[in-house]
DNA sequence: GTGCGTACTGACCTACAGGTCAGTACGGGC
DNA sequence: GCCCGTACTGACCTGTAGGTCAGTACGCAC
């Protein structure tokens, strides 16, 4: 995804290299609300890979976004906790994630409806 | 990118799949201020191919984020806006920037240190 | 000693976003 | 007649994010 880009552009460059894996914002949508054990996460993002989920976890432990908390016990237990950081983070996609939510269904309307592709003489304005 | 994704699980993906194509933040950025040609878009976004420009303004002039209006010159002239959809996107998108802005420092930090990674056995909290 | 549940790890593969590059249409200037 | 600048288009290639799947360590229960 990201990770070690050279200096960002703008913030939200920046905001995406960390965020911009393909579980990792439903990762933290899940770890908002309660700390979660792994199979727990596995369980709540339907579709996702074993491997790439701690990859995308891993990930977001090095950036300072969760928390792995590993109990030796047998079998083994790990829980998964939003520091912080990630707290903060999560925060700021709110706003987001309720445009998204606001304008859900035009997008699908929108998509619905593509492949009725105006001619390139209708999208041209005459001056 | 995203494009014709199933029902969205939530808002962020709705909004990620309108917004996550490697350049379309930027693009929203550069539109802000003010409306762009085609060529000022490519100028201002370093590194990208014309290719992939083109087809990027394209999917947002199909998602209602951006207005594209062709003036029938020779050469040719064609300038970008936003809409007031991309705008409120844009004004969604906001809070996402200024946390990257502000935390830039330390994602770069982070990132640099990366590497440093501890033990097993330092990672693992004794019960 | 066989099988269980958990949280991984690693080899392998694939799809596709995105990059490269050459080509096109248009009229104006020389 | 030839080249210029602009805004594309399309064939081709590549890197890599992410998926599949088989394997591991560990103690306990039976």
């Amino acid at each position: 995804m990201g990770m070690t880009k050279g200096p960002y552009t703008c913030g939200i460059d920046a905001a995406i290299d960390v965020v911009g894996g393909k579980w990792k914002v439903l990762i933290l949508w899940a770890l908002h609300e309660r700390t979660r054990r792994f199979g727990e996460l596995r369980r709540e993002l339907p579709g996702v890979s074993e491997k790439v989920l701690i990859q995308q976890l891993r990930e977001l432990e090095a950036d300072e976004i969760v928390h792995r908390e590993v109990y030796r016990e047998v079998p083994p237990r790990v829980e998964y906790s939003l520091t912080d950081f990630g707290a903060s983070l999560n925060d700021a996609l709110r706003p987001l994630g309720a445009w998204g939510r606001e304008h859900m269904a035009r997008i699908v309307r929108i998509r619905a409806t593509a492949g009725d592709v105006p001619e390139e003489a209708e999208r041209v304005s005459r001056r």
